[in-house]
DNA sequence: ACTTGATTAAAACGCCTGTTTGAAACAGGT
DNA sequence: ACCTGTTTCAAACAGGCGTTTTAATCAAGT
């Protein structure tokens, strides 16, 4: 009679026309992750989601079961267009460590902040991060983990050696955190800066130099941000900043 | 007949007994707090907050009015209490400035992720910073604004002038941003280090030693990390780690 | 045209939510 | 003892929630 709870993929061959707006199961995914991204999962209801992708209430419950595993998916969906959506760097062979320290920060700060996208998928799996669910293990390990690895091969480049592993990744993690918090705590940075000050100085390209200066100079491959006369000027030659 | 709408202060006087526990307003803003903060402000039900407080379910439309108020009022109690337990830094007059980054950068990482202290008052402050409500332009103004400045002014002596209040600002934002990542992005975090490592380096100890020098050498106050053979040894007398 | 299976639609089901009610219990003042 | 105002209590309310049910609709296959 009904099928067990086994989530449908629909029949029609989705090879046939790939127009968005057309798959139910697609509406619905992105509706889904619309709201989660926007009041949490507890505050979205179905009704608003399905409302929102035009569908039948009872969709959600002949495509994925419950809410709960809709949630899931759209984590996923949201996750797996991002990937598609942004395109690894690729770096010509003798690129310099500190160009890619850079681009990587820029890359980083744009996903994060870009105003190119909707920010709506960023948020949902910021909320990922904020308190994992089911769904953030894949999340760390298809996404996040191959960012953090290469994240930390640019560094262990910059820094030749120098740094063991453990100091690399926590390295890595300072690099991390400082884009992160103009995502995660923008609204308290908003309030802690003025406004035209952070119009200018607070945008993906600036934050992106900022950091990367910032961290250059940290590690010694880059002057301080302070350029303090310790040893007399022109530290290093590879320090081009933009 | 009944009371409008306004909450109520307990007509008992309070100096009589400040016995916790025996409050039911302060046991309500307490429960709340905790419920709060571990399930969000959607997912915690007022019933259950009744529960754990011992009080009747009724109680908080009488003290508080609604949840809404409740909240708001649990928040900022929480952040009072907090404010009571955890002591502004006070140095003595000849302090060096990247001893008092590193009290500061401690002070801060102690009261993320302290151990002494239940952590559900920051979970709740967390919370308010990662999606602002009524409650958190106060939190900011009283809360986070006198320590960035604090950190802000600590940042200005070191750069001695050399980085304008722009540059200050920023460069605070990159302290904040690297401890805030291991109190908000704690879990992924812990996915994306080894567990041995974690225990050994992640302590609030050593972050703070950590993004200290960090921070230091970023200014051109301290050796960077990766001690290169930039000046030769012995970058300034000042800077004492630990 | 009839059957079959997949999909959509509308309505209903419990359940749990925040909130309100009206009366009971308690206190202190006169 | 009696009134008075404050605080507690159990019970109920209306509404929204996720989920289920049942029937209608549709697109082929034969």
């Amino acid at each position: 009679m009904i099928q067990n709870n086994l989530a449908k993929t629909p029949n029609k061959a989705p090879g046939q026309k790939n127009c968005p707006g057309d798959d139910p199961r697609e509406r619905l995914l992105l509706a889904a992750g619309r709201e989660f991204a926007e009041k949490g999962y507890e505050a979205a209801t179905v009704r608003d989601i399905c409302l929102a992708a035009g569908v039948n209430l009872a969709a959600v419950n002949y495509y994925f079961g419950d809410k709960r595993r809709l949630y899931i998916e759209s984590v996923k969906h949201a996750h797996e267009e991002r990937m598609r959506q942004v395109p690894e760097p690729d770096w010509a062979a003798g690129t310099p460590a500190d160009r890619k320290l850079h681009d990587f920060v820029g890359n980083m700060l744009e996903r994060m902040l870009g105003s190119d996208q909707p920010p709506w998928q960023v948020r949902l799996m910021l909320r990922e991060v904020l308190q994992p669910t089911e769904a953030c293990r894949e999340l760390v390990e298809d996404y996040f983990r191959p960012h953090f690895e290469l994240l930390v091969a640019i560094l262990d480049e910059l820094a030749a050696g120098r740094l063991d592993e453990s100091n690399l990744r926590r390295v890595a993690l300072s690099v991390i955190g400082q884009c992160f918090l103009y995502r995660a705590a923008g609204d308290v940075v908003g309030m802690l800066v003025p406004a035209e000050e952070r119009a200018v100085m607070h945008t993906p390209r600036e934050l992106a130099a900022h950091v990367t200066r910032f961290t250059l100079a940290a590690i010694g491959a880059g002057p301080p941000l302070a350029a303090a006369a310790r040893c007399d000027d022109s530290p290093r030659p590879e320090a081009s900043s933009t």
